[in-house]
DNA sequence: CGGATGTCAGCCCCACTGATATGT
DNA sequence: CACATATCAGTGAGGCTGACATCC
């Protein structure tokens, strides 16, 4: 904003813009984006992907659904979930099923092993938190994760939904 | 965590799973991912990208660099900080420029009309931002500003750092 | 609605060129 | 000083993945 016109090599080569980090929306994306890059390749060593972890929690806490259930609940493409369903049941952790009250739709359900699965992979979460939430203590950790609950029940709706997509006539 | 086998259906098709909202870094995650979307959009109507953006800041805040120090300094790759230098330099926002000292370096730095540019760019940014963080009030936002700032202080490095890259010998 | 396929953008790795520094 | 070698900056091509659109 001043006349830096001077390259200030020995001021820290590799500190971000101020212009940048006076942006909240900024840290949150960046942050947001290191502890989703960390989590995955923890997963990644398990053949696993985001998705796959969000599927089994949204079973886990919600019971059976159907696919398109877990593609409005989780904000996921519908047609991206069929192969995230597909890789979960190649294990076993979920089992499609015809609902017998209505044979058209086709159910989703968490079997044992998906639960012990989602088990350990809500640790390893945890893990990963741990890490990157170091430099904050516990009574800080609170406070972010209220404060974030709060802007997370405010956003509009899933994924497309940030965009210019008002409804359609 | 509980037995929550029950399919409260009626209960929010739409609510994300605790299991996954309990999780700081999940919430971290969708809210930066919604923040960069959200003004990637609006970037996206002036043809530009968030790289765009970046790059202009750090031009900004600590004058002109080597194509090298911006690839340091804002975490994206060299290869890429080309293509991103040769789209600002099309409308003439930044200009490249032989180091006399050490032909290898290319210097950018950014222009007046660069500057004028960034300038706008800021105040989008400011309008997606108060649309994301809608739901704190002013005392809040300074709140989540300044704990995701020491989180992100923390964070280990660039890009490639958050995966296994340890130090060679 | 489930499912398959294709496109597009972002991110990253690698190989190549030219300029510089270093060693004999 | 000349020449060979290693090193580094910039550049381009290509691969992998996630998000989204389309069609059956």
């Amino acid at each position: 904003m001043n006349d830096a016109t001077r390259a200030p090599e020995g001021a820290g080569p590799r500190a971000a813009p101020p212009t940048l980090t006076g942006l909240t929306t900024y840290l949150l994306s960046r942050t947001g984006k290191a502890a989703r890059t960390a989590f995955a390749a923890e997963l990644a060593g398990q053949g696993m992907r985001l998705w796959h972890m969000a599927v089994l929690a949204a079973l886990a806490d919600f019971g059976p659904h159907a696919q398109r259930e877990l593609s409005v609940r989780l904000a996921i493409d519908p047609s991206d979930v069929v192969k995230v369903v597909d890789e979960l049941a190649a294990p076993g952790w979920v089992e499609r099923a015809r609902d017998p009250a209505d044979r058209r739709r086709v159910v989703i359900s968490l079997t044992q092993p998906g639960r012990a699965a989602l088990d350990g992979l809500t640790v390893r979460a945890g893990e990963v938190q741990d890490a990157v939430l170091a430099p904050l203590d516990p009574a800080e950790r609170r406070q972010l994760h209220a404060l974030l609950a709060r802007v997370h029940a405010g956003l509009p709706a899933g994924p497309g939904a940030g965009r210019g997509r008002p409804s359609p006539p």
